[in-house]
DNA sequence: CTACGGATTTTCT
DNA sequence: GAAAATCCGTAGT
């Protein structure tokens, strides 16, 4: 399926995050695709909004990518463990993002169910499977996507997102999560999901 | 199914 | 030194 292009990502962040939800993120390991629709985003504007790791402008080694051009990963660590990965959204110097953070399994999800319990995907059990990609940390896991593949353009060919196929979506709008600290922005509503899709990450 | 507390280490102050 | 865009196991409904 068809890439998105740089002009998809260089518009506005919940312009581009609600429209990512039913497009397929990809990753190739070793020539083979790990893929997964995205069911669940959230955006974070930068300098105005104190959820982001760039409000005020805050510009460090960590958030540097989120200064650059539409269309590359930020891919950061949280809680010391877990990778998370962001599209970067809008043109230079505006530190603007996408977190995804819920996919909906797609292709090798044989890989993924390794990469996340070191098993046979026919020996998950129910809530393991549910589990396989229904957080940031977790699709990070399952997808094989780490702090190395910061800065990676997705309009190469080792990570990219693709057109997804036709399909009508139901689109729910909710304050973001895991932001208690961000003060007013707590209640932005930030964050888009599909309706009644089972690997969204809470409802 | 939901709720709670602990884990663990990078990042910034 | 404290906080963090989270997850997991366990216990309870």
């Amino acid at each position: 399926m068809k890439k998105l292009s740089r002009d998809f990502y260089n518009r506005d962040t919940i312009t581009v995050a609600q429209e990512l939800l039913g497009k397929y993120l990809v990753h190739k390991v070793d020539g083979e695709e790990l893929a997964g629709k995205i069911v669940e985003v959230e955006a974070y504007k930068g300098p105005l909004d104190k959820a982001a790791h760039s409000y005020n402008n805050r510009r460090t080694s960590r958030n540097e990518v989120m200064y650059g051009e539409a269309g590359y990963a930020y891919v950061f660590i949280i809680y010391g463990m877990y990778d998370c990965m962001n599209v970067v959204t809008t043109e230079k110097e505006r530190p603007e993002a996408v977190l995804i953070r819920a996919l909906e399994p797609v292709k090798g999800i044989d890989k993924m169910a390794a990469n996340r319990f070191g098993k046979e995907l026919t020996e998950l059990n129910k809530r393991e499977y549910k589990n396989l990609t229904n957080g940031p940390g977790k699709l990070g896991k399952a997808m094989k996507i780490t702090r190395a593949l910061n800065g990676e353009d997705l309009l190469g060919d080792r990570l990219y997102i693709t057109e997804g196929h036709v399909e009508k979506l139901e689109i729910v709008t909710s304050k973001r999560i895991g932001i208690d600290y961000a003060e007013e922005a707590i209640d932005f509503p930030w964050r888009f999901y599909i309706k009644d899709n089972k690997f969204v990450s809470k409802i």
